[in-house]
DNA sequence: ATCCTTGCAAATGATTTGCAAGAGT
DNA sequence: ACTCTTGCAAATCATTTGCAAGGAT
């Protein structure tokens, strides 16, 4: 269980009670895109404007509170900062699941680009298939 | 050289000189998003419609003669298709750049996800960084 | 000859902005 | 108290659509 407030303020911004809210919304699903945030933390918060979550996932990723996830064809979503990982990304329902970093991939990927001289920042693994569940869907 | 008549037809699409001019542009980038490339394809036919790049884009991704590389913060870019590789993304110009794929990544990739049951359809690596030229720029 | 594609202009959708009122420190 | 944030409405920007004319097979 994060404390939001302390997270907000260690990154400089306020702890309102939207933002604090909108981590939480997000934490809980993992991986959410603007507007499935907003119908999310409206519900609790019915005051809550589409123009108030814009400003601060803005904020957020700027202050390294949050990550964007762009995906091929669809709508970037959102997640909490955290170590990095890999995304399975299903294409039929949509949903993004995290998986642990292969330490290999990790040493293989960062040896390829100091011998270039690309300064390495972020690397980004995402999976494209069908989990799980949409096979199952799709075979009954 | 690519004979983009050739492709679009193979694909199951009518050869224009738009959907020619398109790829080949994209071809000489490597990496463009939309309006990037309407600007350059314009050039060469002036009478060329912003809306006819995007129908473009779209039919030639859905046909699978373009790929769709999504990126962190900014609009997505488009490549032809070609063999599975690596981006190298500069935040700075924002440049991509290709780099071939690391097969013991590839392997430790389809692995993981076979264990899973996770059907893999498509791997995306992107690594995101400054490139030697931003870097040289920024040291000056 | 037929069907698909184009270019234009309008429509839609997504995101951003300005500003007065309210909340956080 | 002071400054930053919010919610609203309007503005902007990006993308999509409908349709008549032109192009590809």
């Amino acid at each position: 269980m994060t404390d939001y407030a302390v997270l907000l303020k260690e990154s400089g911004l306020k702890a309102t009670f939207q933002r604090m809210n909108i981590l939480e919304t997000i934490e809980k699903h993992g991986h959410m895109a603007i507007e499935e945030i907003y119908d999310e933390v409206v519900k609790v918060h019915p005051s809550l404007s589409l123009a108030t979550v814009y400003k601060n996932i803005i904020l957020m990723v700027e202050n390294g509170v949050l990550v964007e996830v762009p995906i091929t064809g669809k709508k970037p979503k959102y997640e909490l900062t955290k170590n990095d990982h890999i995304h399975l990304i299903c294409t039929e329902c949509g949903e993004v699941e995290d998986r642990p970093c292969l330490e290999e991939t990790d040493k293989l990927l960062k040896s390829m680009t100091s011998q270039e001289r690309f300064s390495l920042n972020k690397q980004q693994i995402n999976l494209y298939g069908v989990c799980a569940q949409c096979q199952a869907a799709k075979a009954s």
